[in-house]
DNA sequence: ATCGATGCAAACCTTTTGCATGCAG
DNA sequence: CTGCATGCAAAAGGTTTGCATCGAT
């Protein structure tokens, strides 16, 4: 099942109606997978396709869809919030250019191993974890 | 030479004025390393010691402390801007309990090595790196 | 037809800024 | 004395909310 009736079903087994805005927020996120998106960034979005969207609904479909897992935030900015899509098997951390603000993702598995260690030394179970790494790019080091 | 007076020092060196203000809230980290403050927080606790302190005042120390590089940003919280002591040797990551919210630090070494293997597989020069934990701690498993 | 979803505008909260005054150097 | 630092209040983002209307079921 793709992702876009994923998220259909989801929303009706939730008791949320399917509407023509909700469905065209999606789509930007299915259509950008690599982005990271804020409100305003994601309203810019939207109103290509659909040129009644009100600022406050990506606002609000912003929550929906964290509450239903299909996205979630991220916390590069902090002076806004992002979000990036869900999707299965795609957990990954981020490279930060410091010079052009570039993010590149990467996958880990190394990590995961390193979380068993933290929970025996400190007594804590491990759910998930975000990190970033912060450097030079390829293309700034020149 | 102790903290304080190696921010004074600091100051001095970048012809910044060693105000009562500056001081007094500096005060406050050195007498709570462990705190993670946020702008409002921190204004509490000044006015405490010294009550004719404004918001503002706060808001543009924060700003030069981080300058200066005696203080630096959290992401915790995606509503407001965090900050804690920088501290030399004292770099750490952070166990968030997502029950609690308590949050404990942890020094790292092993992931310094991580480091390397990045610069290689990605070619990114690692400067900096951030990294979260999130799950439940000792007291809040039972 | 019903009730949740939407658009708009107003409210909110955190942070920044302009300006007159204060004070460290 | 001089110019940077401060306090206050206003402004500026980003985000949330109240309310009348719209539209999915």
């Amino acid at each position: 099942m793709d992702l876009l009736n994923k998220f259909k079903n989801s929303l009706n087994a939730n008791n949320y109606k399917l509407t023509r805005q909700r469905e065209d927020i999606l789509k930007i996120f299915l259509e950008n997978k690599d982005r990271h998106f804020n409100a305003e960034e994601l309203f810019e979005e939207v109103k290509k396709i659909n040129y009644d969207v009100g600022l406050a609904t990506v606002y609000r479909s912003l929550e929906l869809f964290c509450e239903l897992d299909i996205i979630h935030q991220l916390d590069f900015d902090v002076s806004c919030k992002r979000y990036e899509l869900n999707i299965q098997g795609n957990h990954h951390h981020h490279l930060i250019c410091l010079e052009c603000g570039k993010i590149k993702e990467f996958n880990d598995r190394v990590l995961e191993e390193f979380e068993n260690s933290i929970q025996k030394e400190h007594n804590f179970k491990v759910v998930n974890h975000r990190i970033k790494f912060y450097g030079i790019c390829k293309k700034c080091e020149v």
